[in-house]
DNA sequence: GCCAACGTTGGC
DNA sequence: GCCAACGTTGGC
């Protein structure tokens, strides 16, 4: 059992998008790095817990609990001219994208990006490092621990 | 294979 | 909108 990051612009989809959808579960299209994509297709196993985080909005931080509910397959986005995802260099015989389905768990107060960093438990998260971008980065059991069991409310 | 130019990410 | 940081592209 492995742990993740993964963000979203919750404008593209969000939290609440998530767990909207049928089996709370939505492709995650759209990944063009080849270092989250390798994540994907490579280390990724169904049943991996996946903190569920909005970037590129007004509050960004963690919005919820997911899992990993697929095995990897071509992100379609790729094939599709008229999607923005498109990749005229991919075709169905060599895919150049691939992802996995993502489930929503719950949603979770926001832990805002201010209060990770404040944490020095958790000062060598990957995405608090400086110039990380990776829209895709592991977490250590640890960083999960703490975040699930210290900085969100039981139920 | 180098590296400059360009594009993207994402917090602020 | 700004801009630092990083990734990708493409000429050589």
């Amino acid at each position: 059992m492995q742990y993740w990051l993964m963000k979203s612009e919750p404008d593209e989809v969000s939290i609440d998008d998530a767990l909207a959808a049928p089996g709370q579960t939505v492709p995650w299209t759209g990944v063009r790095n080849y270092q989250a994509r390798n994540f994907m297709r490579d280390a990724m196993r169904v049943g991996d817990g996946v903190l569920f985080y909005h970037s590129s909005c007004a509050e960004p931080g963690i919005a919820g609990l997911a899992e990993v509910a697929s095995t990897p397959y071509p992100d379609p986005t790729q094939f599709d001219p008229a999607s923005k995802y498109h990749d005229p260099k991919a075709t169905q015989e060599q895919p150049r994208w691939m992802l996995v389905d993502v489930r929503a768990v719950k949603k979770t107060p926001l832990i805002p990006l201010s209060t990770l960093r404040a944490q020095d438990e958790l000062a060598d998260m990957v995405i608090l490092q400086r110039g990380s971008r990776l829209s895709i980065t592991p977490v250590t059991p640890g960083q999960w621990r703490f975040i699930t069991e210290q900085l969100m409310p039981r139920d």
